[in-house]
DNA sequence: CGACTTCCTCAACGGACGCTCAATTCGTAC
DNA sequence: GTACGAATTGAGCGTCCGTTGAGGAAGTCG
């Protein structure tokens, strides 16, 4: 029952000890999983791009730079399940590796059937991530009824006219017409959208941008859960017609 | 920041040791969660219904039973994060608890910074792009005859029509409808529906928004149990149709 | 390099919605 | 018949949302 829907689950291994990253990969490719290696944190996005790992072992102690680095780096780009495996057993690093973004953190000599077992788990929470994140994956226009999103020249047109959004306007549609009829709470909308500014916006901002976006693409597609937020519903018109 | 809207999480300790549960709970509270404690695996049930954790870190040595059918049990019934303890650090415990549901094993003693982080770590909300679509996981759409319950829409439909709830009668719905034919006490529906406000709101208000759900989802749904409490009752339809 | 434009952010306010609770009526158990 | 618990109603009040406008940052053009 690990791979529910035929297609194996892929692990990438970041370690640049030889033996431990061969005995990995064989333990991890023995019960299942699709593997891969590399030597360094430097190879690591290369890898993930290629390879698109649905979980990621970080040896922290590698050669080129900082494990925590690398670890810092992963998790600001990729959402996908990351256990750390370290030499070190001091707590600081411990908690250190686990708030900078780790989901789990073992320490070296591992036990092998223990490692597996941790790394089926992290597998087993979100059932089914969205893969399709690279290039080709995801769809890059989205259409709903008369209104079309081209996500890849940032482009909006209703009834066959362009509609001017701004960057902000544009994430956030982007953000709804990905997940129509999907609740979003203003703080969830902030943490999606306004993602790259490291400083907390108030959520009256999130509130104002709804207001604006709606006089653009129509006031009923975005819909006003009270006390929770907002939800994109499509334009069911008459299902009849067509 | 521990929380994107103010509420705190709620951390339930089952474990027999009071040196080490006052330890745990103190460690848990000093750092913004709310905590309650339980001695025995047998008390468990009854201390999730009327808390309502969002998480539950229990000891695999309890004195009453197995510690592995408690977390079977737990697992079976309830989708919270489980963070399992214990004194013994065979391998076979651990791959055995993990595969049985844990979300983590933790060998005691703990390191308490450590053991802190990994509880913040499986209450770290989950990306909202990462959000599961329908699916696997919890089924974001609960179905009883002609009453359908879309979560992730937050809307209700019944015999095909719209039904337009409030916020809180959309969280009493979604709550019964999880536990069909579970008997909750006014009390617990507070905990677990009015979680949000520090201070305890009457009973009477439960009363009041029962009321109002059974108009519009219909009387015979919710069940009064005098002296008690309110039961959903699914739609028990003719059992021999389908 | 400076003026202009665009757009992001947030505070302020009016209005509406729904939560809460008290008071009264109803039903049931003893 | 009486007493206790639940149902129902209604009103006060708090909270949340929509809307507007001003301040300010960032980018553009001369």
């Amino acid at each position: 029952m690990t791979t529910a829907s035929g297609e194996a689950d892929r692990v990438l291994v970041v370690e640049d000890d030889p033996s431990v990253q061969r005995v990995l990969t064989e333990l991890l490719r023995r019960d299942g999983f699709e593997t891969c290696g590399v030597r360094t944190g430097g190879e690591a996005p290369a890898a993930i791009a290629d390879f698109s790992p649905d979980l990621v072992i970080l040896d922290l102690g590698l050669p080129d730079m900082s494990g925590f680095d690398v670890l810092r780096d992963l998790r600001v780009h990729h959402e996908f399940p990351l256990v750390v495996l370290s030499g070190r057993a001091d707590e600081t690093d411990r908690v250190l590796a686990l708030e900078l973004g780790a989901d789990d953190y073992v320490v070296k000599p591992f036990l092998n059937r223990e490692l597996v077992a941790r790394v089926r788990v992290r597998l087993r929470r979100p059932p089914a991530s969205t893969r399709p994140r690279a290039g080709a994956g995801g769809p890059s226009v989205a259409v709903d009824g008369d209104l079309v999103v081209d996500h890849d020249a940032r482009e909006v047109t209703l009834e066959g006219s362009a509609v001017e959004l701004t960057a902000k306007e544009f994430d956030l549609l982007v953000h709804f017409s990905g997940s129509p009829r999907q609740v979003f709470t203003r703080g969830q909308l902030l943490a999606a959208v306004w993602r790259s500014s490291g400083d907390w916006q108030t959520e009256a901002t999130v509130t104002e941008h709804v207001h604006r976006l709606r006089q653009k693409v129509g006031r009923e597609r975005i819909v006003t859960v009270r006390g929770v937020g907002y939800r994109f519903d499509p334009r069911t018109t008459s299902p009849t017609t067509a």
